[in-house]
DNA sequence: AAAATTTTTTCAAACGTTTGCATACATTAT
DNA sequence: ATAATGTATGCAAACGTTTGAAAAAATTTT
């Protein structure tokens, strides 16, 4: 059983009676190195299977060419598709990204942003949990504002956070949803909400409520349900809206697999989608475009918020002391599908 | 503007004209260490924030903590339910999760690798990329065997190689799948296979050829066509079988996101499901309870295999040099739903 | 052959932390 | 007063690598 300690620049050094130097430089290909002793050494490392150790470079640089990427979940396509946008950027500049979920859970935020900063991670792209927005917490953030540590938030934000953030125009997204719907001759819009507090469930919310207001429609408050995103969460507030005296004739629902639950509940209930009741989603995943009937939603720009948060992040890394923080907001797109085509 | 350099231990043992052993001692409430010194030395360091620097301890301890994590992609429930058994288990155990997508790349998998063994990662699960599968790649493998690095093979792996694996039993599920449609009184199914080579696609596609021989039903080559997973990738396929002559009155697909790209096409075509057609699909993915018609699944549990993993490389870490590795498969659930509930 | 130049190699410090051992100081027992 | 004990701190090495400056070796020029 030989040990496998790992093969070092000691013990190259050591196989070929020189200095450690001597061998750092021949593997860099260093320019004073003899020709000879530069291929030897760079083919006995390669042999035995030398890997530098970049804990020690990161030690010496202070560079670690780590980022950490901290979110609240990765099970939506539009968490993924972000990362996929970090991913664009930022790995062909030699960064590793460390992904982590809290789950919507403050403490694990808070350890992960601790660790983040303790294994010295050159920047944090941030999601805020739902707990940590619920609760008002940010105390876990000062310690990366005081390091100095780029912090890029991306969607859910604080509002009085000085830092670079990259979101979509949830409002305006959610304002033509609504409007789209009341255009066509759709009345009675409900709206499955998202859990309160969160920026995108507010945004989308206040969307949904002025446009309302601009038709002169008044709030139904009956109409105005919550949510966790997920689609078991639509069932029961569906059946809700379905019972009352007077339903809605359409829902606009807070992503697209609120909306799929709906959908199902009321096609379950005998109901025509879109002749009955409308429906819009929002999001734009890639099953939306498939369902029966295929669903009018709002395009969501995840790839593109990965790479433009790339961008701050780099702005802010090369920006000098008095940087000023940019705040990016990427528009919408409706996507109109079956779901909101009344047939009239 | 104060440089933030973070700060360390010599920075307190310089303000305390001390050394920075008695810093560390303190910090690290070391009995010989005077009570008064401890506690003027523990509120200085929370007062300027100090956070001690992981890189170092790395280098000294040659323990990092942290474990790669390789997948092809994040993009479907499957494999965020994986990270989140994997997240489960070692979370508490301190170790951090560095998730490295792919994207079905061979390069990029080789840089990961390369990259993880770099850092002093210590472990590593692997679900290979397709293109190394199709290429037959895997000398980027050898550096991590030959440093004795934990590896952990994730559902796809190489048969020929000598590591612990967990995967989840797609031959039997797939099997169940077809006998169920069998059972109750389908003849020709056909089936949406997932990409050649892939260790999932070919074994989900013998469990239906095999179906298929024990109730002596010829296997017609034209009801089994390729996809890539992608519910995009089932629309064409599905059109063609239609158009056969003697169409399939069953599909099996490959996934969830198959199966129902293909069912929108069925529907499209005025057909009904299940009465015309039913539909199997695989991985239990949320949205299937939920679709319309809901479709009938193979649970794959993706949260056990991250946690089954995560034993299989606790014991590897703890096992002896000479260490069996172990090989866990986990069985499936056929979850009946609509999609197959024929009305005769 | 000595001096000047060029080429190649080594030395030593640095990154931030921990830890066994030595040392200094204070206290107690002789 | 001296020796023995106990308490608190410092020294130095270690982890693996890079790099400026010094040194050594080889080569060229005078």
């Amino acid at each position: 059983m030989n040990s496998s300690r790992p093969v070092t620049i000691k013990d190259i050094a050591r196989r070929f009676r020189c200095s450690p130097s001597t061998v750092s430089r021949a593997l860099n290909d260093h320019p004073a190195i003899n020709e000879d002793t530069r291929k030897n050494i760079q083919e006995y490392a390669k042999e035995v299977g030398y890997q530098r150790n970049e804990v020690s470079l990161s030690l010496l640089n202070k560079k670690t060419a780590t980022l950490g990427v901290v979110v609240p979940t990765i099970g939506n396509y539009y968490e993924t598709a972000v990362i996929e946008g970090l991913h664009t950027i930022l790995q062909p500049l030699g960064y590793t990204l460390n992904i982590c979920v809290t789950n919507e859970n403050y403490l694990l935020e808070k350890e992960y942003l601790s660790k983040l900063l303790s294994n010295r991670t050159e920047g944090i792209f941030l999601s805020v949990s739902q707990e940590t927005y619920d609760a008002g917490y940010y105390e876990h953030l000062e310690s990366v504002i005081q390091r100095k540590t780029p912090l890029i938030f991306i969607d859910r934000e604080y509002e009085d956070f000085e830092t670079s953030r990259a979101t979509v125009d949830d409002y305006h997204g959610a304002f033509a949803a609504v409007e789209h719907l009341l255009t066509i001759g759709y009345k009675n819009v409900a709206h499955l909400k998202g859990p309160n507090g969160l920026t995108v469930s507010e945004q989308r919310f206040k969307g949904y409520r002025d446009c309302l207001k601009k038709y002169d429609i008044p709030i139904r408050e009956e109409l105005i349900i919550n949510t966790n995103f997920k689609v078991e969460s639509a069932i029961v507030p569906t059946k809700r809206l379905l019972d009352l005296d007077s339903p809605p004739d359409a829902i606009f629902g807070v992503n697209d697999q609120v909306a799929i639950g709906a959908m199902r509940v009321i096609l379950d209930r005998g109901l025509k989608i879109p002749g009955d009741v409308g429906i819009v989603g929002f999001d734009n995943s890639p099953i939306s475009a498939y369902t029966y009937p295929s669903l009018t939603t709002v395009h969501r720009p995840g790839r593109k918020i990965g790479m433009e948060a790339s961008r701050l992040f780099l702005n802010q890394l090369n920006g000098s002391g008095d940087f000023v923080h940019e705040n990016i907001v990427l528009p919408t797109e409706l996507i109109i599908r079956e779901s909101s085509l009344r047939i009239s």
